[in-house]
DNA sequence: ACAGGAATAATCGTATACAATAGACAATAA
DNA sequence: TTATTGTCTATTGTATACGATTATTCCTGT
């Protein structure tokens, strides 16, 4: 992604820090601790602030700052219940346009994966990138620029619980799998098929994390959810 | 919706100069205008704008200013392609959840539509009112606050198309009984009939939209849709 | 008369400064 | 010893000010 502005700095800065774990579930995010870090003033961290507030990745609380949301059972629920819907309709938009090179791209991503989950110990990380590889191409293949921002965001708010249900040995295999056959349903040009895969793999993921017990408490005291817009 | 800050109070005002069409496409956004107008200074207006931008509701163009968009035919597709989406979701949530009451107060809401459209003339404005809560009910009863926050900005986008389409009497008709049939397959507690109904009433006025030749042009020289997030 | 360039005006981008509010801690009284 | 109140500090909310960039207009030269 490339940088334009220093809002765009700064709020590539405080996104990044919060989907890889830097920033933790319920910290606080203060601007001037930013704005020094980055050596810029604070009225363009305020501007990012407001951006990644309004979309959904950073919680205001009015007159006390903003904090890394705390997410609770539902809202896991509510962000994994939209992602499986627009990932679904992903799928069936990039089925109508896909070509047989681009059915070889994700092919090779899999193979990828399958590679990579194949390797002791398995290196996470590395899953994680080919992970979401495969699925910016899908999205991008559906041609649908809000469809995909709108995913991109949805993930990002989920991306630590996501790496955690791949910590469980099982749901990566699973996972592995689902890609697998999402792939073969796209050759088959079974778009249907290929479409309730896509639902099934990210509502999959939903049921491992309930099955873990680590989505957070049903609703803290500390930090309630979202109270209305 | 409450203000609390003058933050919101800008962005209310600014959404809905655009919702309500005084704000039109291809418009600039001054800062200054509307903070010398709300009796403001600029950096509230500023924070303001990177939420809408952030929405998707305006456009900035890196050191020129903040655009109302002028859609293309792409942008409309998008927009309600996602919306039919995300309202079918919405449907299928709150049938899960409905009550024998809220039934009730959705058939209300459609009886008022079908008195509100046998006037004459009709009362487009109050049509649209009573469009508009029938579907916010439902968001509501599905009980995902961010596909409620999501579903409400899509609608914004294309706020003034929908009431374009509205003015065609056939697609006003139809319409109608688009709310009818949904209220009916609800009280037979037929998912998959209300959920199918939903996404083809959405569809359907795109459709619409399409054979008035109202839609943008396929790619203004002078307002570039989105490049890129 | 037309085209190109320079200067000016207007608006955005960023920084600095001040005001207001909320939370924390301590002190005092019951 | 505990609860309540008052003060103090840290952080956000808002305003003013300055710098940079772009568009427009006017002037000059061909």
């Amino acid at each position: 992604m490339k940088i334009e502005s220093i809002v765009d700095l700064a709020g590539q800065h405080i996104r990044e820090g919060i989907v890889t774990g830097k920033f933790k579930p319920g910290e606080q995010i203060k601007e001037e601790d930013i704005s020094q870090r980055l050596e810029i003033s604070r009225p363009p961290v305020r501007e990012a602030l407001k951006m990644l507030e309004a979309t959904g990745l950073v919680l205001r609380k009015p007159r006390r700052g903003v904090f890394v949301p705390h997410l609770t059972k539902k809202d896991v629920w509510e962000i994994y219940t939209l992602k499986a819907t627009l990932y679904e309709l992903a799928t069936c938009l990039a089925m109508d346009a896909i070509s047989s090179r681009e059915i070889g791209e994700l092919e090779t991503f899999v193979e990828e994966m399958e590679e990579c989950v194949g390797e002791d110990p398995v290196d996470l990380l590395q899953y994680q990138d080919l992970h979401r590889a495969f699925h910016r191409r899908i999205m991008a293949i559906a041609g649908n620029t809000r469809l995909k921002a709108l995913g991109s965001n949805l993930h990002n708010q989920v991306t630590p619980f996501s790496y955690k249900s791949l910590q469980r040995k099982s749901h990566l295999l699973s996972s592995v799998k689902y890609h697998r056959r999402i792939v073969e349903a796209v050759k088959k040009k079974d778009r249907s098929l290929a479409c309730e895969l896509m639902k099934k793999h990210v509502l999959n993921a939903l049921n491992v994390l309930s099955e873990m017990g680590d989505l957070g408490p049903e609703m803290p005291a500390a930090f309630p959810s979202h109270e209305g817009s």
